[in-house]
DNA sequence: GCTAAATGTTGAT
DNA sequence: TCAACCTTTAGCT
């Protein structure tokens, strides 16, 4: 489940969960035992999203001495519970690393990344990183950044929304979903976008991603392209052409083609997307 | 009940 | 190009 908007949720729930409170920290695993108990009751001073990066900051006082940078990669999970006084149920199967209080504990699995690192890493990290267009503090300059980049490649757009230096925070669905609702080929090169076209396709990310932001699920469809368009949307009817291979496309009727392209599955509608 | 594939990235070959 | 990460779900039996 995590593309940007699912990490952004994540951070919230840490911190509404543990912000403020000195916390326990350890790797039942073991594969994280060094740095859970670098961290072993300190307090939790924050957590933070940027794009599909987690850091989470720790201290004794108020300022943050460590961070813990967490990616969840494909199957990665990190939820947060509430345990009763007993505490928090036995560990079972590969748990990376327990965060507990008296009240709450979160488990992490399964992530592609899990360390400690210092403010300097940090920098690094988010150095490397594009824009986030679900982070509050972006500046207008990174609009600019991201067209430079865009306008000046000969890759296929379809790969510069999946390059986490050009835009954080956008994964396969939202990369096959912005690219259908924008009528553009995701093989087009990037220099062959119009400004307009950019700019539609920066507005519409956005308004997509904070839309999943806040009910956590991508639903990319208009009510009236929805086989049901009344009621809850059913998982069949969130997308356009995300995993919809074969079937017909909603505006057009014509079939949804798939393709594998830098090792993923790129979906697109080829009559709707010129 | 079992298998394959999945919203991702890194590092080895 | 591929294995690793090791969870969850869809689809098939």
């Amino acid at each position: 489940v995590p593309e940007g908007h699912t990490l952004h949720r994540l951070a919230r729930s840490l911190n509404s969960a543990f912000a403020g409170q000195v916390i326990a920290s350890s790797s039942p695993q073991g594969r994280f035992e060094d740095g859970a108990a670098i961290v072993d009751g300190m307090r939790l001073i924050g957590a933070e999203a940027w794009g599909k990066h987690l850091l989470v900051g720790f201290g004794r006082r108020r300022r943050t001495e460590h961070w813990v940078h967490v990616h969840l990669g494909l199957y990665g999970k990190f939820p947060v519970h509430n345990h009763d006084d007993d505490g928090p149920p036995e560990p079972r199967g590969a748990l990376r690393w327990r965060l507990e209080t008296t009240q709450v504990h979160a488990d992490l699995r399964g992530p592609t990344a899990c360390r400690v690192i210092d403010e300097a890493e940090r920098d690094l990290l988010i150095g490397r990183l594009g824009p986030d267009l679900l982070r509050d503090d972006d500046e207008p300059g990174d609009r600019e950044l991201m067209w430079e980049r865009i306008s000046r490649s000969r890759s296929p757009i379809g790969g510069l929304l999946m390059d986490q230096s050009v835009v954080a925070g956008v994964g396969n669905v939202y990369r096959a979903e912005v690219l259908f609702r924008a009528g553009i080929d995701p093989m087009r090169p990037g220099r062959a976008l119009s400004r307009h076209e950019f700019d539609d396709l920066w507005s519409d990310m956005r308004v997509l991603l904070r839309a999943g932001l806040r009910s956590g699920r991508i639903i990319t469809t208009r009510p009236e392209d929805r086989d049901q368009p009344k009621g809850r949307v059913r998982r069949e009817d969130a997308h356009y052409v995300y995993r919809r291979a074969g079937e017909p496309c909603r505006l057009c009727g014509s079939g949804v083609s798939v393709a594998t392209f830098q090792g993923r599955n790129l979906f697109w509608c080829p009559s709707c997307q010129g």
